[in-house]
DNA sequence: CTCTTGACCTAGAGTAACTCCAGCTCGGTA
DNA sequence: TACCGAGCTGGAGTTACTCTAGGTCAAGAG
């Protein structure tokens, strides 16, 4: 697979993906003769995890730290379930806050909604 | 209140509202005679939303446009409420894709579980 | 009454995580 | 053979903070 098409399997940009590669936090990426990138399977779906914890906002620092586990082998799968396992708590916090701005929200746009009064926020 | 009460008060940082007043994003703040901030009751209550709104990912751009509205007056009701409901929807995505994460997650820690298998990703 | 401490001020540099751009190469088609 | 699209690199630009340096001021300690 070529750049373009991992990245239309992964989700990820282009530019993401080189910059992730560039930022330690991508397996090794085979090149074709003429320096091209080769991804395989593999790779996809490391990058699919990628896009998943980055679109739920993982920072950068601890996916390189999950490569890095990644790569040293075998022995580091419960630190790097650990790490999984603090972001999915890590979502359940998020999904409070989102709830809690659903209803900060609601009642925003409902004193929007008599028209007429001055009200300044 | 002082710049520091605001802040515990609304959720932002100290640093994060004295950068959000220099970007245009509250309403004038009155100073003391020596040239320090105080905040009144409704500019506590605008922080905390945008507090929300920037907790759930709202663009700075957008609350600038948010802001200016405010400012303007009472006719720009109806654009700020399309904002807030605009917002709204975005956090029903968010939740969506949250819950995505959290299945892909859920996977991913059960094949970690299994003690000894040699999975690289 | 001076000294220190702590909270505040500004301007500006630094950071994270992209995102875009210039200038280049290479492989395939007309 | 000339061109076009896709890829490459290094580096500048952007967003939204975050931190630092250097300074003011008020209030309590000595």
């Amino acid at each position: 697979m070529r750049i373009s098409d991992a990245a239309a399997a992964c989700g990820l940009t282009i530019d993401t993906i080189r910059y992730y590669e560039k930022s330690e936090m991508l397996p090794e990426i085979r090149r074709t003769a003429d320096g091209r990138r080769f991804f395989c399977e593999a790779d996809i779906e490391w990058l699919t995890l990628l896009y998943w914890l980055r679109e739920t906002g993982m920072p950068l620092k601890q996916m390189r730290r999950f490569t890095a586990l990644a790569k040293a082998g075998g022995e580091t799968k419960p630190e790097r379930r650990q790490i999984l396992l603090q972001h999915a708590e890590e979502l359940r916090h998020r999904q409070e806050l989102l709830n809690k701005c659903q209803s900060v929200l609601a009642i925003k746009i409902a004193s929007y909604e008599t028209i007429g009064t001055e009200t300044k926020a």
